[in-house]
Parts: C-alpha cells; structure tokens; sequence
DNA sequence: CTGTATCCTTGGCGATACTG
DNA sequence: CAGTATCGCCAAGGATACAG
C-alpha cells in the first residue's frame, strides 16, 4: 500500500536552517546512538541492541527501520541458517558522525565535570 | 509549590553514555536552535521569536524555562517600562555550543549536496 | 513586551507476547 | 535470530485567547 507519508502536523522547526537540517535525523531517542554504534563497523540486529540497553526490540525495529527510510543505514540480510541481517551506514549516515563525535566530545567533558 | 518531579515514565536512553549524557540537553524540538542563538550575545525574548519563526509563545516560554532550570541560561529582567527580558547562555550552557556548530557544519554539507 | 491559561492532538515510546 | 502484533500511556507540542 502506499506508504504515503501524510504532511506532519507535527510543527517542524524552521526548516532551511542548516541546524535543523541536520537535527532532523538526529532526532529521536535511540538514534544517535544507533549511528554511533555504527560507525566504524556493520552490526546486526541483536548486537546493537545490546550496545543500546534498554530499548525493547519493536521500538528499535522501528528506529531502524525509518533511519532506513531516510537514508542513513541500509539493511542486508545474510542467507545463513539462522538468518542473520547486517546494519550499516550509508554515505549520507557518516557525514552525521562528525556532529555526534562533537556531542560525544562534549558529553565527556561534562562528566568530568561532574556537571553530569 | 513543590514542583516535584515525577520519575519520568518516559524514554529512558542509556544514561551514563556520554553521547546520551549530552543530548538531554539538545532534546526537544527547539531547543539547539535556542542555544544556537544565543550563543553570540544575549537576547531578549522577542528577538528570540523572531529568530526562530513558527513557534508559539506558550511553547516558546516552556522551553526557554526547562534550559533555565537546567542550568543552561539564565533570564534577567531588566526593569525598563515596557518590562524587557534577557536571556543568556550560562557556562554550562557554552560547553554545548561546539556540539551544536559540528551540527550546524553538517547541515551546511548537506544542503551543499542538496540532500536537503 | 513578556509571558499564562485552556484545551486538544499526536506520535514516540513502552511492555509483553508471539512468529518465520 | 530478527523481528511483528497489540495495546496503551502520556509528555511534547500546537492554537488561540488572555493578563501583568
């Protein structure tokens, strides 16, 4: 059926904006760290969840599925007996790293600070 | 009256993760842009409309009001008659403004390669 | 000018159980 | 192993009007 994406009622912050261009596949519980956890290598289903504690599997099927629809990762299943499927980033998904590698950077210093 | 806040039933990413610890504070729809703006000088609440067009006022102070209780700006009236307002980063709010460029940067690529 | 008050919608998120 | 199905919650966000 046709997936046809209804317009979002849901006000969009200004659009245009080189900040929220990018905020927008950024957005989400899960998925920085779903990009993080992909980074360097390929992953499947169940090993980023286990990076990812606490996320329940519907959830996480759904993250992953949209940041397949928007072009950040692509899913690959391997034919083995059980059936494994592989995660990895496009392209367009590690030109996000660097803006979360900064987040990261950030996040370290403000546990050393105890400010968190 | 005690604001007492409720354990938040709420999405619960991974806390102690530094990337996790970070974004709480870029989370909501508005909030890097807010940040973003403020990050030269300090503004008054209108200006801050302005800027970030689409938003309505009840949201806007809501938002403006959880970065002050978490520390990341600080709201002074200034006693002229119209009564003005003016919001500054704190330090802490500082700290987050590198995380935030990265992001901005990314944006930036992305429009120049029309994935936006 | 700088916000609050009301009321409402919505989609993100969660838990658990179940399936190919 | 890698997900769906189902059910439901509720905070974030929105529109509009009003107030100090």
């Amino acid at each position: 059926m046709a997936v046809k994406r209804r317009k979002s009622k849901v006000k969009a912050p200004p659009v245009g904006c080189p900040l929220t261009a990018c905020m927008q596949f950024l957005k989400g519980a899960w998925t920085p760290n779903i990009i993080w956890y992909l980074r360097e290598e390929p992953r499947r289903f169940s090993e980023l969840m286990a990076d990812i504690p606490g996320v329940s599997p519907k959830v996480f099927s759904g993250r992953l599925k949209r940041l397949e629809r928007d072009g950040i990762l692509t899913r690959q299943v391997i034919p083995t007996s059980p059936p494994t499927v592989e995660y990895s980033l496009t392209d367009l998904g590690h030109e996000l790293t660097p803006a979360i590698e900064a987040i990261v950077q950030v996040g370290h210093k403000l546990k050393q600070q105890r400010v968190v």
